[in-house]
DNA sequence: GGCGGTGAGTTCATTCATTGAACCTGTGGG
DNA sequence: CCCACAGGTTCAATGAATGAACTCACCGCC
């Protein structure tokens, strides 16, 4: 279930490594390989929020088609999402976060907490909190409190007073309210 | 000294944030305009290395010369190195690194630890460990063992055994040895 | 005082990636 | 039969990245 990836990316078509920057020995080059490119991480963020169909990302990223298309297939072939069929819509099909796509999330508390302390303009868009104690998550996720790394599934997000109350588009309306991580995402058929 | 960043970003020429992915209300999305476009990360992991100078970056990153001097002038921009004239020799310059751009320590740490546990060909590149106690440091920079974010002076860096121990390049034989992160790079005259 | 070297860039033509709009295709409902 | 919807693909136009060549200020030297 969480077989390396070498063979998959260091070998694709005969280039040395995905694309270029990557002669590299370097984990923080490889991992840039596979989410380093525009958008890639915001579908990252987005999955882990519990966005799991196509026309999900789509409105709520104001992506154009074609690259979240490959964005996806990016990520489904770095082992980051898995795409299924839907359980309850036999055609349609969703993507689900792996262990491995899970194991992202320290990168994204840590970018979300520089952007925080970076662009003080006061208020904080939204607060990640351990669900059991309520104290907020630390730089890579961990509970301060607990001292551990909190599961996915505990973290609860809150929107913080930065935060527009009322966005216009459905995914961030069903993204407002307090939830879990990895909560499916359901769309309620206004 | 650390003034926030929204005025500077946000408003240059009357485009709405960066250049695009920001109508997102999100601090990753936000952070990722600074800091997400290609090479710039590698740019700020060299920088916390201890690369300083235009050439050593050059160098050691195989970057374009436009592209090398496009994003150093971003990153001067969004405060996170400093341009300044070097020290001994004063028509040189060097970038360093500012408080706000070592608070992407944490961020690159877990691209880092990502990387090494994707990519399991084994052989971890290099260790990073807490200089006073000689644990690993964690997913976010921390030690596990003091429980406490360790300053960047006090993080060990040293190859691991999937490092090349013989480079071409003088800055990645630099950087090979024991030594510690931010510590300034000081090129031998062969 | 001319000469080559170095650090730190710019300029420019080519290639590559991103964008947005339009098109396609399978299915499910009325 | 017709329309809508989910999940794409295709295409032309734009914008960014690449690599090679060029600039330019200074420095030491003989």
């Amino acid at each position: 279930m969480n077989e390396p990836l070498l063979g998959k990316v260091a070998t694709v078509g005969g280039m040395a490594l995905g694309k270029d920057y990557a002669a590299q020995e370097c984990s923080i080059a490889r991992t840039l390989e596979v989410v380093g490119e525009r958008w890639t991480l915001l579908v990252v963020r987005d999955a882990l929020y519990g966005v799991r169909r196509y026309n999900d990302f789509l409105v709520h990223l104001g992506i154009p088609r074609a690259v979240l298309a490959a964005r996806l297939q990016t990520l489904v072939d770095a082992g980051v999402l898995e795409k299924r069929p839907c359980a309850d819509a036999p055609r349609r099909h969703e993507y689900v976060v792996t262990e491995r796509g899970r194991a992202l999330w320290p990168t994204l508390r840590a970018l979300s907490a520089w952007g925080r302390d970076t662009f003080a303009d006061g208020r904080p868009l939204r607060y990640f909190r351990h669900a059991q104690c309520g104290t907020e998550v630390g730089l890579a996720g961990e509970c301060p409190a607990c001292g551990l790394l909190v599961p996915l599934e505990d973290v609860e997000m809150l929107p913080g007073p930065g935060l527009d109350p009322d966005p216009a588009d459905p995914v961030s309306r069903a993204l407002l309210g307090p939830r879990r991580l990895l909560q499916p995402l359901r769309l309620d058929p206004v």
